[in-house]
DNA sequence: TTATAAATGAGGTACGTACCTAAATATACC
DNA sequence: GGTATATTTAGGTACGTACCTCATTTATAA
């Protein structure tokens, strides 16, 4: 049987009070008294039961996730995600809700983030581009002792303690890899498509694509980087252009959002599966465009692991308790047509 | 507040006893009342605090994982990783076990399983080629109310309530789309590797990359499956027989364990990057083959996932809980230099 | 030595659930 | 109507921990 507190007290003959005192930090025990406890703990091995403490402490979890308010296809599923985890993290007592701000403005961002100070918040997701208003905020959060996490876009420069999501730069050298290996003669042109190259998550996935073509597979050439801005008829038409003036174009990655759009004008061409595609994100769309072979690998997230990562994480920061670092590692998942219906 | 069994009682308007009856399942409530007290629940949204019923309970989980007793590095990392998790099980109320038994002996399964019967025991995931013997001896174990679970290795024809590994039809499907994709001359041979033919493991790896191959790479032939046998010598031979014969060797397929005699042999040829390889099972040694170039991607599962996933599983299968089928899928890992070291 | 402060002990209640007993009430049967 | 039986109530204890009060012991300073 697990050692409890009696069990502690009795072989460093105190009193289940001492234990107590010691064990929670209360004040007015010597440092012998405490001294010998803490010996009786390491001999026994004595381990907190968290739920019987959390139960006599009436203790709830309290997570926000902040999101952009757009309306993508992958913020949908994701909401998603983080609605169904709730249900589940209620009978963990962890209660889970979501807030947005505007996408486009990062005083917004300041703003919503403020108003979510409250005694009884213990931690907070954020996905937002980092920038120096969000630094500010991320840090009047921690000031009130609340524990943030870089949730999907990590915040560089800021305090949070944890980024919950994938190193884009690897990810881009995956995708760069799987994009060189794909093409059988590789040699030609490869377009990039982000939805804005300012944000550090393009950034980072163009400069790991970069780094494995330029070394790798020196015959094909990145072209600069279309934004979209998540319009789709500039998609259609930048792609339109490339490829009237790059009749070798052989590949293109799409770094973020625009799949659909990408698809569709693939779909329309007339010699389908002749150029490689490498997409982000899995969403509806992309996993039919994968099972149709238009789109050829997608690199991604698994949703419902960065949902659970996030709270385990915000919850042991709370707690004051470590994370098992392996469990809470985000794999860069390669999703092909053959492995998607299983994985996901 | 969340809702407790005391509320329940008020709004049903009956006692304490009679909500615990219904709750529990005891006889002695006749159906009008047990239909009060289900419209309550309904009402209040109530759902049971598992940590405090385990608390009031005492109860304790009791998993034993059974694993064959060969010395492979696979099976090593697994240990590992089932050791590593028992420790954070514990404050979880969870003794994990491992019990080993003569891979070859399918008797010996038996017995071995056959001894683990006690009333303690919670549940068992176990790691064995599917024979008739293993079918009955996990026939007895649920005869006996312990819950049973494939681990790793399938057993289509026993009554295990669940699996907890990757389809590996689609292993091998994954795999033969990368070696075609790979492969930049898309014509020539390809050498299979496998452990054994007769593992059903290998059998559907082998179906799902024969199946991609034949029908997407038409140019590409897949040689007659070598078996290694654990033996490295063997395969150091067959791949030099091979070779000699079949100067269009294009493609190794390691299905199982062998990777290690494999790259040495790879190292040791004069053109290396030549040939391209796809292996099963993520270890050490196919880490770093992986990061020397010598093997181009690797198929795996996550051994934390795994081991996690059928700890759920089997508690929630004795606690007659639902479980998240979305969480407990194991995925198809595909692993290339670019993604290794940030996922693993 | 005594006054005072600090440390420790002993005991209680609470959290939400499980499970037990004895007594009270309702229902069915003759 | 009375009796047997089934159902329900009321109350308790327990799990392991947190947190509270009050009494008592021990150490420290005057």
């Amino acid at each position: 049987m697990r050692p409890t507190t009696s069990d502690i007290a009795k072989v460093a003959s105190v009193s289940l009070a001492t234990v107590d005192r010691v064990i929670n930090e209360r004040p007015g025990v010597t440092k012998r008294t405490a001294q010998k406890v803490n010996n009786a703990i390491r001999e026994l091995g004595y381990v907190r039961d968290v739920s019987a403490a959390n139960l006599a402490k009436g203790r709830q979890y309290n997570i926000v996730f902040v999101l952009p308010d757009d309306s993508s296809e992958f913020l949908k599923e994701l909401t998603l995600e983080i609605e169904n985890y709730g249900a589940t993290a209620k009978s963990e007592r962890t209660n889970l809700s979501i807030v947005r701000f505007p996408a486009t403005d990062a005083h917004q961002l300041v703003s919503t983030l403020r108003s979510l100070i409250r005694d009884d918040l213990d931690g907070v997701a954020i996905m937002a581009q980092a920038t120096p208003q969000s630094r500010d905020a991320i840090s009047e959060l921690m000031n009130s002792g609340i524990h943030t996490a870089a949730f999907i876009s990590d915040q560089p420069d800021s305090e949070v303690s944890h980024f919950i999501g994938i190193d884009n730069v690897a990810a881009g050298r995956t995708a760069g890899k799987l994009m060189g290996r794909f093409l059988p003669s590789r040699e030609g042109k490869i377009a990039v498509i982000a939805n804005s190259i300012l944000s550090y998550d393009s950034l980072n996935r163009r400069r790991g694509f970069d780094e494995i073509i330029n070394t790798e597979f020196p015959n094909l050439t990145v072209l600069p980087t279309i934004e979209a801005h998540g319009n789709s008829q500039r998609i259609h038409d930048s792609l339109k252009n490339t490829l009237s003036n790059y009749p070798d174009l052989r590949g293109i990655y799409s770094m973020g959002s625009g799949n659909r759009a990408i698809t569709e004008f693939l779909t329309n061409q007339n010699e389908p599966g002749e150029i490689a595609v490498i997409a982000h994100e899995l969403t509806e769309h992309s996993r039919s465009a994968l099972r149709n072979q238009i789109i050829d690998a997608v690199i991604t997230q698994n949703k419902g692991h960065i949902v659970r990562s996030a709270v385990r994480v915000l919850r042991a920061e709370s707690d004051q308790v470590a994370i098992d670092k392996r469990q809470e590692k985000i794999r860069i998942d390669i999703v092909l047509k053959e492995n998607l219906s299983t994985n996901y």
